[in-house]
DNA sequence: CGTGATCTTGAAGGGGGTCAACTGGAGTGG
DNA sequence: CCACTCCAGTTGACCCCCTTCAAGATCACG
């Protein structure tokens, strides 16, 4: 049985893009790579929102590189509680955790219409064993996959609900800055409840530490859009691990 | 400088092991790799209880495997917070967050009289490419520390400190089986500040979490020794995400 | 045996979970 | 176009659990 089976709507599609441009997206020097390997076509999967790119416990036989679109991460709890792991997209490498059990750990999610570059395991071994410099390319998204799970321990380790809501914007800033987009202005594409799930907060609690932001001035809320209006802030108050950070404490550092 | 002049008690010892007790370590057979190879010594380094393997942002050339003792890998916030990340032994790759950004993002300290073998960035990388399965052996480490990230967020997705407790020392009894000893009896090598500061919880909350596991019969705690009482009631207390777990529940569930 | 660190236990206060009600927008069908 | 439903998001009220502060108990080390 394939992945395909199980998700009938979303086709695999025949490649318009090579090797070259998903080793361009890993940060690879593109001259680094011969011809005739840069021009060997990639498959597309295309999925529908709302529905999962693989899921949990199936046969990881590929890793999946974000195209465009967003997708999340979840691990479905013994006792069926969801949660989220993460917020992928273009760029992203997803489904890395399958690499070596060979099952996925997690599901992967879109939450909006989405396509991912299937890289099959069979290719990218023998892509990375043929090119040196992919193989290194490679590696250092593996160990970025693991700064990035450092950056959600950093996360966790706050204990004030506003404070986790701001390092979770100013996370998304940094990753749209990353990919050329304007950090000012956010377009959240999860609800409420998955940013919740990913905090581990109460969805409630969400909105209430965004109106909140929102009254000290960092932020501007309008639904899923967020504006930052002022980073010096969000940061300052991004940075306050233990103690609660609040306007008051910002001006009395200034004076 | 190198990282000997910051520890000058810690000497880079000379090498009795070779890198074929390494690649036994990761879970390689022994019998495909070729007799030269195996035979290449390799470095030890010895480190003393509260003396750190390599410090945060300093240039990481190697990672480090561990050989005997116990390592803390804590992250020192920007307000000089200290975040412990994760607890490694024997076995455990270190430092791999080093591997793409050739600079560590956080420090490793032992919290006891320790040692680990010293894997250059160099030697690896020629290994890998030589030996394929090595390669594979070596990837499937890396895959596997993703996977230890998705075990920390599943751990501080519950909200109860009880069961995030339970959690921690089901997680820790699964490592010391996997090491092939007991899993009913854990000496815990930290402090019980180290545990609150790794699952996000003031230190009191642990002490009165293991109290009431006690009081529950599933651990007897005497100091750092833990004894697991009774395995299904903590994997049961352990289990629970978002409601709190009470032994009522489990005679409920037996009834 | 003394001293400091670690661990435990107690009391008080607050922050966030939970429950509930309200708003607003999207989709549907009349 | 409107009535209706459903779901996402917001806000309020209450209460419990965890943090914090404080003190006592125990352990490690000289």
């Amino acid at each position: 049985m394939t992945i395909t089976l199980l998700n009938p709507p979303d086709a695999v599609m025949p490649a318009r893009e090579t090797w070259a441009d998903v080793m361009r997206l890993l940060g690879m020097a593109p001259e680094s790579l011969d011809a005739a390997t840069a021009r060997v076509p990639i498959a597309t999967r295309r999925v529908r929102a709302f529905t999962p790119l693989f899921v949990e416990g199936t046969s990881a036989d590929a890793v999946y590189l974000g195209r465009h679109g967003a997708f999340k991460v979840v691990a479905t709890d013994c006792d069926g509680y969801e949660q989220v792991l993460d917020f992928l997209g273009r760029g992203d490498l997803i489904g890395c955790d399958g690499l070596g059990s060979r099952a996925h750990a997690g599901s992967a999610v879109a939450i909006e219409d989405s396509s991912a570059w299937v890289l099959p395991l069979r290719d990218l071994n023998a892509l990375r064993r043929s090119l040196p410099d992919f193989d290194d390319a490679f590696q250092r998204a593996l160990s970025h996959q693991l700064l990035h799970a450092r950056d959600m321990a950093e996360l966790m380790s706050a204990v004030a609900a506003e404070v986790r809501v701001a390092r979770f914007l100013v996370h998304q800033a940094a990753r749209m800055e990353r990919r050329g987009e304007s950090p000012r202005r956010l377009l959240l594409r999860m609800s409420r409840r998955d940013i919740a799930s990913y905090l581990g907060l109460a969805h409630e609690t969400i909105s209430r530490s965004m109106t909140l932001l929102a009254r000290w001035g960092c932020i501007r809320v309008d639904n899923r859009e967020i504006d930052i209006l002022d980073r010096e802030a969000l940061g300052a108050c991004a940075g306050s691990t233990r103690k609660r950070w609040t306007p008051a404490d910002d001006r009395r550092l200034v004076a």
